[in-house]
DNA sequence: GTCTATATGGTGATAGAC
DNA sequence: GTCTATCACCATATAGAC
């Protein structure tokens, strides 16, 4: 990286693609894949679609996008918090604390993550197109059997309760996906109060409901 | 109600309605509300999309239609295990898992209702729309009271642990509700699987992950 | 690299025959 | 009540000027 000190950003063109799945994220969001025009995107970027089609080939192609970095987020917030305790009970609070806060945080995404490959099951057209969705897929699978191999471990050592794991799985990460259907980010949000929020999310799967003693 | 003894169904209208929301709910939960045309919903029925417009307006009344039916349908599999016993935690035991099993059960449906108001949120054009919304947004809040009430109550009567009552109510329902995602019905899906994996689901939401002793 | 203008296909909805 | 035929519109994507 040597004999870049003149130009003020480095790469200008991956900024502009930064800028525009930011702004796909937006309206993907909140209208949904379907409902959002390219024009829409482009509107809110104060442009016009030429500018998109230049840097994406399709609309897909920008849903597939999105979604991309949505996991990627997810994959981050989980390398962030290791090491883990060897404690699989510990270790998993820890896991789904972070999950549930990179759930809000980053709430434009994984709202477009959710929607998901159902939303292109059906009409997938290009072999490419395929490709790129196997490996959303095999990317949630990955994310998902990171929590399930912990449950598995902690029912093994007696820090876990015995349950089915695979449905366990299932239960505990839907409880927070949820969130982005009933959470809303509001304008004094920081991560003081996310971080809250995540805890209070987290508390009753850890604990479940039966009181104490 | 007189003289009409010659047909052998009383009111065919009302089963035309009902056979057409039906397609409408599997349609929608396949590819989603914007990805559906009319003429698809049609197709399934064997028909052409005249019949559906003669008994519905719109297409957005259609999607109407279908998400009041999921939500009486998930209201109705609470008034089936009425009345409920006195503790608190019990009776949440019980609702989840009832709403457990609706939710499996009439999968089709709900992952309309799931879809949800948020689909339309942004493009309810008529005033008329604007109120069957305002109506449906108004029933979930509803059932989710339902069970909000029932988590004060039992920290209340000390048979349930504290926490907020607000967030652990959305996790709850969150961790079931998220099943419209992962399940999808087998031929071999009877009454008793549901019910197993309905179970399943529940057990660690009251019991926590948290070994006992 | 970004814009304007346009081709093209599909979709919600309507009119009128039967 | 249901169908066929059709309209009007909108959205994706492209072509070519700047």
């Amino acid at each position: 990286m040597p004999s870049r000190a003149t130009t003020p950003r480095p790469d200008r063109g991956a900024w502009r693609k930064t800028e525009i799945i930011e702004a796909a994220a937006q309206c993907f969001m909140e209208r949904g894949y379907h409902a959002t025009g390219v024009d829409d995107v482009a509107r809110r970027l104060g442009c016009t679609k030429g500018r998109i089609y230049h840097h994406y080939a399709s609309k897909t192609d920008l849903f597939f996008a999105v979604h991309r970095e949505g996991m990627a987020r997810l994959f981050a917030a989980q390398e962030a918090i290791l090491p883990l305790p060897e404690n699989a009970l510990e270790a998993l609070c820890a896991m789904l604390t972070a999950h549930a806060n990179a759930m809000l945080e980053h709430h434009t995404y994984e709202s477009v993550v959710a929607q998901g490959v159902q939303v292109h099951r059906f009409e997938a057209t290009t072999p490419d197109q395929r490709d790129t969705m196997a490996a959303l897929i095999a990317e949630r699978d990955r994310f998902e059997a990171l929590f399930k191999a912990r449950l598995a471990r902690g029912m093994a050592q007696g820090s876990i309760r015995e349950s089915d794991v695979s449905i366990t799985g299932k239960v505990l990460l839907g409880a927070l996906q949820w969130s982005i259907i009933w959470y809303r980010p509001r304008p004094d949000d920081d991560a003081a109060h996310r971080a809250d929020l995540a805890a209070r999310m987290v508390a009753p799967l850890i604990e479940g409901l039966r009181p104490p003693g």
